[in-house]
DNA sequence: CTGAAAGCGCTTACAG
DNA sequence: CTGAAAGCGCTTACAG
């Protein structure tokens, strides 16, 4: 194809090889204005100027990111850094796109990462990805995913600024002092317990699995309702279940093998409410006919469902917000005291719960 | 806190500022040394390797990677790109997480960056990221998400290398000259339609909306199977649908007053074949027994499903890592030939056919 | 306002 | 094997 080849021909000089010198020799000027007026600096006179952005513009010039980079002593990208999740759950996957249209209101751009560690080895054992290990590649980490303790070490041996989503956080004694956002367990199981007991519901069971701490957490914002209710927590207890969902179906066999059936089940999340709901049906109970439901989190899902599951909302992308803001507070303030930032979670009421 | 004080006081030197000049110093030998072992270099004697390592260890010392790499021409960085999507759909998800487990075997990175554009207007009027603006940041591009003509010019013309997914490219003639990996719509319903027929299915429909030209070419691999058996195809065409389930929904109402009612229906996807689903079953449908379903993609949910979905699988992550391998290729053979994959899909028998 | 020079933190021939 | 020097592509005081 001649034609292509003529096209290829005519184009100007690849930028890639284009630098400061020749733009400058182009130009006729030092390589000090052509760096001035790259970074619109103050003092450089209009003709100048002008010559100067024709020879960029005719030669095509833009100028080499890293090389900048290097003298600012800052790269303005931050890493985000998913671990131990096998594939990238759209509850994170929102976070990350939250942090990326942040970042990028302020030019910062976003390098996404994965690990997968275990819990159980030292701190020291964990293999950090290769952009954690160098320096000067990135200013700071979001850390999401499942954090255990054995993480939080070895990144902060690292030396290097960090944010955590810290609801997944496991295994912690609380007393962490690290920047984190997370948002609020206790109070999303709270209000949603709450609504069902302004509904009229009395016997309402929690159905989630405890050995999560966001879990428990949820958890305790469902006890809260019921005992200042004077009503009797009762939580399932599932030994043994693969995953959310075969959770939720499990715990909807266990409740209709007891006697006495319960007029609500607050699940601990979205996906062990999708299994209750699966498993009610096929027994055939409705919902909310005969069984009112709650869920956790507000996956896409939720609304999909039918009929659309009442849920606790989480605002995912606000979360990414908050935690890019709060990183480049860090980095801005090194001295600063360490903060956490809990963010508010909303009861959106659907169609799965019946007033009594 | 004095405590917390000292113990931030007994800390080595912070990494960030120790530099190659120091470790140099410290060790009592040239830079150039240290470079060397630091590159793992094959002459360096045993002795003044171990005593530079022991010295960048002592410093803590990380070597600056701006600086590497901008004398390594290279930054072994990429720009996955993203673009109109609002929020990242657990198809692309994955595709991301291809594209960084194949990168990070190699040492390499990927920057997440996303672009929201108009269709309609002209290349030039496109506002890139940041970082597709400089030059040195990144390697290539992949880009994913809805491509439209007028973005292709544009990535065209910063002349960097690219690789796009191009399932989801819109209103391109087909003799496009870019590097794209795509998967196989046409054989993923042709498999799934002769499954159905294979199961004594001779009345099918296809519900899906051919607007997207993925979902047209899944239709053509449905036709494809209807013509070689001598039945019918049967398009259902919904004007004004709100998004695919509620394509479904309104296919699913449109089948059910007609006369003769089909016994399956080949969906465009997985959301579609969800509406249809929610909708036969609301009008007492149920599926397989009276209506066969199957879809496409094999998003998480399909197997979730009550039935579980019979639907076509789609690699998500292979794709990713293909497209990262050939943007790796096109690097590394910047003048071959452009070349297009298309990887196969795979049609997954779960329990929503029924044997006629 | 602008040029020449020094410098950022590295790598890599060039000598020895 | 190793040091001293030149150089990557920029930015930024320092003079004038």
């Amino acid at each position: 194809m001649p034609k292509a080849q003529n096209a290829n021909a005519v184009v100007e000089a690849v930028p890639k090889k284009t630098t400061i010198r020749e733009v400058a020799r182009a130009a006729g000027v030092g390589i000090g204005t052509i760096s001035r007026v790259l970074n619109a600096s103050s003092q450089v006179s209009r003709e100048t100027r002008a010559r100067v952005l024709e020879a960029i513009r005719r030669l095509g010039f833009r100028p080499n990111a890293q090389a900048r980079r290097i003298l600012k002593r800052r790269s303005e990208i931050v890493c985000f850094l998913l671990s131990n999740r096998d594939f990238l759950h759209p509850f994170h996957a929102r976070i990350l796109q939250g942090v990326e249209s942040y970042a990028s209101t302020l030019k910062h751009h976003v390098l996404f990462a994965v690990l997968h560690y275990s819990p159980r080895i030292t701190p020291e054992k964990i293999d950090l990805p290769a952009v954690l290990q160098e320096h000067g590649l990135i200013d700071g980490i979001i850390l999401a995913g499942t954090i255990y303790p054995n993480l939080l070490r070895r990144i902060e041996s690292i030396r290097m600024p960090f944010v955590a989503f810290s609801n997944n956080v496991v295994g912690m004694d609380g007393g962490q002092q690290y920047d984190q956002v997370g948002f609020d367990d206790f109070n999303g199981t709270l209000q949603a317990t709450r609504y069902l007991i302004e509904q009229g519901h009395r016997l309402i069971d929690f159905a989630g699995d405890m050995s999560f701490p966001w879990i428990q957490r949820r958890f305790e914002g469902y006890r809260q309702a019921m005992r200042e209710n004077k009503l009797k927590p009762i939580s399932i207890t599932i030994r043994n279940s693969d995953g959310f969902v075969d959770f939720g179906q499990k715990s909807a066999r266990r409740i209709l093998s007891r006697p006495s059936r319960p007029s609500a089940v607050v699940a601990g999340n979205d996906e062990t409410a999708y299994g209750l709901w699966l498993s009610l049906r096929r027994q055939g109970l409705k919902v909310p006919e005969e069984v009112s439901l709650v869920g956790f989190d507000d996956r896409e899902e939720a609304v999909l469902m039918d009929p659309p599951l009442s849920t606790v909302r989480v605002h995912k992308e606000e979360i990414g917000e908050t935690c890019m803001k709060m990183l480049l507070e860090r980095l801005h303030h090194p001295q600063m005291a360490f903060s956490q930032r809990i963010l508010p979670t909303e009861f959106v009421v659907r169609e799965t719960v019946r007033k009594l």
